[in-house]
DNA sequence: ATTAATTTTTAAGCTTACTTAAATTTTTTA
DNA sequence: TAAAAAATTTAAGTAAGCTTAAAAATTAAT
């Protein structure tokens, strides 16, 4: 399917949420950044296509054939940022431009080999859930800080939640990357500092940064 | 600049080698899977953009632009190939077949992050040469066959030289892969085979094996 | 409950990248 | 070298994906 159709179910997809108004064509066109009228034709030729349910002057609805198209391609574009982000240490920024035109360029059969490669992670690097092969997502998260983890335990590397050059820059140095293993050696509570073992090296972690590095339990 | 343009300037690059009118409109037009008049078509557009000079009648030249931009497409072509090859275990035709689209969606910045991650190599798995981000190309491939190296040199994997998917398996299990550094540890002339070492491993490889699987000297 | 503001739709038009059919030019062949 | 074949160009037309402008419907405000 075009790039312009996969972008339109993509964005009804993510406005799906809260205020039902909010995939009516004018938000939709909002979003993409092209002209009311032009998201309007668009509707009626997906409506055609039996991507989405039409109704003059109402809110657009996917039909479940749309909505799996939108996940295909929600799917590609979170697998291509987890996997830019660990193999390229990329910013989030960075990995996301990418990603945005890849999606739409990647096969099935690569997007499996992409998930297969980095274990078939159910969450990206930005916390967003990654569908599965046939669109099915895991919603709740349960990543958490790294400066909630417990002593002894092992965790696996979820998320940077930032986007600092410094801090990103430290953090590939150090094996600190999306989905690698890590094993919290010691919690200074009172200090609020944390030590981890990575990759045999011994880092000791302040709060500035274990409460931006979320894991997520290995099990 | 849109996909149709840059597989326009890639067909008459990669067509212009041995007769002048491999590069008139009806063989780019071929080449494509587009009709003559959309070739004259497209011709005419490209001119104006000085990315090409056209007259009535005659083959197509590519300006120093066009050129360039025939190169950009071609080391991100070839980039991905290498790339896709080496991380996921893909056979040279699919490598090919993804990357016929990737190439389009590439910016310059991902492809230098794929050249450097990739060591930036010269040639691509096929053994064809990967233009540098300048546009420059190393056009003598010094590889050579497995059978044809000295005992006691290392040596990079540049080319495992089929698609048979056997072959391809018992590559990449044991680690002879593209890029991958190898020592060769005994060459049985008589036999016709030879003994490498790759990863503290010993592989002893016969005739079938060695005379496809090109190597560079590491140096 | 009207009026005003906003949104949606319709209509007409544009560009890109094609198509087929016919006209023109070049190339081949006898 | 003239006729036949092949390639190229021109012309007209199409579909996708947009645009702007105006009409119609909905929503918000007084």
């Amino acid at each position: 399917m075009s790039v312009a159709i996969e972008n339109f179910v993509k964005a009804i997809y993510k406005n799906n949420n809260n205020d039902v108004n909010d995939t009516k064509p004018g938000n939709i066109a909002k979003k993409l950044g092209i002209s009311n009228a032009a998201a309007t034709d668009m509707a009626k030729k997906l409506a055609a296509k039996n991507l989405l349910n039409y109704e003059k002057y109402q809110a657009l609805q996917l039909t479940n054939k749309g909505e799996k198209m939108a996940l295909n391609v929600i799917r590609k574009h979170r697998l291509w940022e987890a996997f830019l982000h660990k193999t390229f240490d990329m910013t989030l920024h960075e990995i996301h431009r990418e990603a945005e035109f890849l999606e739409h360029e990647t096969s099935d059969f690569l997007a499996n080999k992409i998930s297969d490669y980095l274990g078939n992670p159910k969450f990206d690097p930005h916390g967003d859930p990654i569908p599965n092969e046939k669109g099915e997502i895991t919603t709740i998260d349960t990543s958490i800080s790294l400066s909630n983890t417990q002593e002894g335990k092992q965790y696996i590397i979820s998320r940077l939640m930032s986007d600092d050059k410094e801090f990103f820059d430290f953090c590939a140095q150090n094996g600190l990357k999306y989905g690698n293993s890590i094993l919290v050696t010691k919690q200074f509570s009172k200090n609020k500092m944390t030590q981890i073992s990575i990759n045999n090296n011994t880092i000791l972690l302040n709060e500035d940064f274990t409460n931006i590095i979320y894991v997520n339990d290995l099990n």
